[in-house]
RNA sequence: GGGGAGAUACCAGAGCGGUCAAAUGGGACAGACUGUAAAUCUGUUGGCGCAGCCUUCGGAGGUUCGAAUCCUCCUCUCCCCA
């Protein structure tokens, strides 16, 4: 199977320039996907742009990502509403960095390979490029109503765009131009709102030297339900374990909506269509037992983390959602315990203030800002919302050393899937 | 530069002198159901020492027994004309 025609029924294809297929069969071809270096970490919006040169890596030939420094130092107006702030280049260059650790686990990098992957930064090339340079050799052929029909740009005349963003195709097509020319490269993909940006490197490519190059776009993962996909009420998922723990990582994607899992395991995973739809039919007979988010997540998690991590979420995950009673919590022992809730927001008091027992209201805000406010506290209690050591409590709870865990933590719940740890200190001042 | 409209809780958006801690919708959160799902139903959604009190309707003053509502000034946003 070639990479097209795997990407096709990975339903990973959303538009392509013709003659991209007759390209790529014809020989080892490079192509380039842009990343915005906007974090100091990719999220899992990325990971659809990197399973796509992983697809063009393993089909033979050679993928080049491009960390976005000059663009990144621009904005995209591609699908945004306002002006986008700027990025300073001491941050971009930070950012590259993160982002180039993260791209490692997924691309074969190595010197051996004829179509080793590859990283670059169009900030390099862009930085000392003079804007008189720009605007002969770049500027001059692309027209203004060229550039106006992009729907990038249609959109936001109405609510204003700047110079700057406006030129933004110009950099990004000058961009293919320059992979083009110095690094072979005829191929640029990405999500489908950047069509627009990639046929203004084409066009470029074509009137500059007359020479052919092809676009191929995928699909903007959405959700089933309509909403943002990657993003939870705390905001999105990262790939980096410090900002999103592989616990919280692997519950992402065990999740995961039943429709969305089916779309969902053929583009984050690299299973064979007779594994996928072998799962997807036994998923169907059983869907209680989510086998298809089990799979994503296993294999998700086990590539941007560890087959280490996974295993760990998923104890985490057992003793949380499983059968985990006051009982079980009670019987780890403190290293388990402290793994099982690593990534789990944390608050210390002092010991001492438990020995004469404390209001449970007031353990809920004050001693430790599990809540905002005592009304919030109170009206959750009421509700039945919160639970210690996985029992629930009312409003008139009074909090012990008793109900220490290994004579040292408390386990709080709000709600189903909060979870915060209290760690109480020998010590008032530690 | 001239003229007009507006600023209300997370968002949208009613209210236009007392009955307003502020309708309604969305979102969010919680409970029930369940598969840690979807759908559905229920409840909550300013704070506190919670049958009561305190602070909120862009900001600062003023009128009034009483202001989100009326007046003055300021700040900001949008629209039209030049």
């Amino acid at each position: 199977m070639n990479f097209i025609e795997e990407l096709k029924w990975r339903g990973m294809i959303h538009d392509m320039m013709p003659g991209t297929e007759e390209q790529l069969n014809k020989e080892m071809t490079s192509a380039y996907i842009g990343i915005d270096p906007t974090a100091d970490s990719l999220h899992i919006g990325h990971l659809v742009s990197i399973m796509l040169m992983k697809h063009f890596q393993i089909a033979g030939h050679k993928p080049i990502a491009l960390v976005g420094g000059a663009t990144g130092m621009i904005g995209d107006p591609s699908g945004k509403s306002e002006e986008r702030n700027l990025l300073d280049e001491e941050t971009l260059r930070h950012n590259q960095q993160c982002i180039q650790i993260q791209i490692n686990h997924f691309l074969d990098f190595s010197d051996s390979l004829p179509n080793k992957a590859e990283m670059t930064n169009n900030y390099d090339w862009m930085k000392n490029f003079s804007f008189l340079g720009f605007l002969r050799d770049v500027g001059k052929h692309i027209s203004i109503s060229y550039m106006m029909a992009k729907d990038s740009v249609k959109k936001r005349l109405e609510t204003g765009i700047s110079f700057t963003e406006f030129t933004y195709q110009l950099v990004q097509g000058y961009d293919f131009l320059w992979l083009y020319e110095n690094k072979n490269c005829k191929l640029q993909m990405g999500g489908s709102d950047q069509w627009g940006n990639i046929t203004t490197g084409t066009e470029l490519i074509r009137r500059k030297t007359g020479g052919e190059a092809f676009a191929l776009t995928c699909p903007l993962i959405t959700k089933a339900d309509g909403g943002k996909f990657g993003k939870t009420e705390s905001g999105n998922i990262w790939l980096d374990p410090a900002k999103t723990s592989p616990y919280h990582f692997y519950q992402f994607w065990l999740n995961c909506s039943d429709d969305d899992a089916e779309k969902y395991i053929k583009i984050f995973t690299l299973f064979s269509k007779s594994e996928i739809d072998a799962l997807i039919e036994q998923h169907r007979v059983e869907p209680h037992l989510r086998l298809l988010q089990k799979a994503i997540a296993k294999e998700v998690t086990s590539n941007v983390h560890s087959e280490k991590d996974y295993q760990s979420a998923v104890e985490a995950s057992e003793i949380l959602f499983g059968k985990g009673t006051y009982e079980t919590l009670n019987k780890l022992d403190e290293q388990t315990l402290l793994s099982v809730f690593d990534g789990v927001p944390r608050f210390n008091i002092a010991k001492s203030s438990l020995t004469d027992g404390i209001d449970i209201v007031d353990f809920l805000c004050e001693h430790t800002q599990i809540f905002p406010s005592k009304s919030e506290a109170r009206r959750m209690l009421k509700e039945n919302g919160v639970q210690l050591n996985k029992t629930r409590i009312g409003e008139s709870y009074k909090l012990t050393t008793a109900n220490l865990l290994n004579q040292k933590y408390l386990l709080v719940q709000k709600g189903k899937k909060n979870y915060y740890l209290v760690v109480t200190n020998e010590n008032e001042y530690d």
